[in-house]
Order: structure tokens, then sequence, then C-alpha cells
DNA sequence: GTCCGGCTCA
DNA sequence: TGAGCGGGAC
């Protein structure tokens, strides 16, 4: 996407949504004597399970509630499962109903074994996936079956703690509907995002959930534009 | 009844 | 590009 028409309105965009959401804190870590939320502490996660914990967790999110997915990770959690050999030696069909709650139960207790399996195989541990630069870490993750460009993305950069833009549905009917850019494929909004925005983890997290929080209140598929943060700069739904 | 912090396969 | 996957919250 070129410059002129959406030059600046990504920060723009950024500094109105942080203006009126405030920070958003993504990713919550409950494991491992973790804070239930650490609203401003990017440290997290420090322990290989609580990187377990974010990288089941974006996958427990796909197309999911995080209400729901966040109960099948808490139940995960109660069988001591934020582990690696544990997914792997559980019953299909337990883990499946370990997991019911976040929808899609079949698929993702397939993804949860088949993400261990590669960990385990390739690498041993998160830790050392995690080693690996961005761009190779991200072509290791997209590897694995039931693991996507969102997927991966939010495990490097909310897991791994590589700064890495997420792109979502959200954001793509924001920029939809703003006009701002042409290409509508995943890389290239991603690369408008990261052109834009400086090269950094606590803002490209935060971006993120910002857009999420406006995408769910406000630029929702049926728009709610009465009080969006966004409405002096959006083109959408203006009276022509 | 609608929608959710997507992805795979045809 | 479209169908299929799915429980739970609102």
């Amino acid at each position: 996407m070129q410059d002129s028409s959406g030059r600046g309105k990504i920060t723009e965009i950024y500094e109105k949504l942080l203006a009126f959401f405030g920070p958003q804190g993504w990713w919550p870590v409950y494991s491992d004597n973790g804070p239930r939320y650490h609203p401003g502490d990017f440290s997290y996660p420090k322990t290989d399970i609580q990187r377990i914990e974010i990288a089941f967790g974006a996958i427990l999110t796909q197309q999911s509630s995080w209400k729901n997915a966040e109960k099948a990770l808490f139940n995960l959690m109660e069988h001591g499962l934020l582990d690696l050999e544990g997914i792997l030696e559980t019953e299909e069909e337990i883990l499946r109903n370990i997991i019911r709650s976040s929808g899609y139960f079949r698929q993702k207790a397939e993804r949860l074994k088949l993400f261990s399996g590669f960990v385990l195989d390739r690498h041993g541990d998160m830790e050392d996936l995690f080693s690996s630069d961005t761009k190779e870490l991200r072509r290791e993750l997209l590897s694995v079956k039931g693991i996507g460009n969102e997927t991966a993305d939010s495990i490097i950069l909310y897991a791994a703690k590589k700064p890495k833009f997420v792109v979502d549905a959200y954001t793509f009917r924001l920029i939809e509907r703003m006009g701002i850019a042409e290409e509508r494929d995943y890389d290239s909004v991603q690369r408008l995002f990261e052109e834009e925005m400086p090269k950094n983890l606590e803002i490209y997290s935060e971006y993120h959930a910002l857009l999420v929080e406006l995408g769910k209140n406000h630029c929702r598929k049926k728009p709610n534009c009465t009080d969006c943060p966004l409405k002096q700069i959006c083109l959408y739904n203006k009276k022509a």
C-alpha cells in the first residue's frame, strides 16, 4: 500500500484508540504463579509453562470468544496439561472434552497435539523454539497444520516476545471501511502497519488488542459508529 | 438469533 | 472462493 492516502493514519488510529480504551495489557498469564493480569508488564511469559499457555491460548481462541477459550485453558491447567508431553499422552477423546468449551474442539485437540509434537521433535522445549529468529520462527510455526498467519504471529508477538504485527479480521474490516489500503492480503496489511509504526513490542502488542476492542464494540459487522473513537477520521457511514 | 482474539481443504 | 467446524455468551 502506498503512502499518500494511508501515511499517518495508522499512527493516528493508534493514538485515538489508546486514548479511548487505554492500555489493554495483552496477553494475560495465569499459570506457574503468573499474575492473573499484568497490564503494562511485558516481561511475561517467564517460564516454558507460561509460553505454552499463551501458544495454546492462541490456538484455542481461533474463531472463538476469549471467554470460551479461557475456560478451556483453565481446564487444561487443572489437568496439568500445559505440558507438551502431557498433551501427546492424553487420549484424543479426553482432550476434546477438556477443551470442549472453546468450540471446534475436534480440530483444536488435533492442533494442540500437532503443535506439541512439533516442538518436542524439533526443539525439545518452547525456549529453544523461540530462540530462532523471527523469520525462521514464523516459517516453522506456519509449517504446523492448524497454525495460520494470525496464530503464528500471535505466538511470535505475545509468547516469544518478538515484534510482529498481528493482523486479524477486525484489522481487515477497519482498513476496508476507512479506505486505507488497496492490498487486502495478510502480508500487505501487516507490512502497512509494520512500516508506519515503530518496530516496538509494546506498541504492536497494544495496537492489535486495541483493534480487537474496537472491532468488538464499534467496528462490528453491523457497525456502531455513534460513539466510535475513530468517528472523526473515518469516512464510513458519512453522508455523501 | 448473532458472533467470537481462524484454518484447512475442495 | 466457499463450506465446514461448534460451544457459550449476549
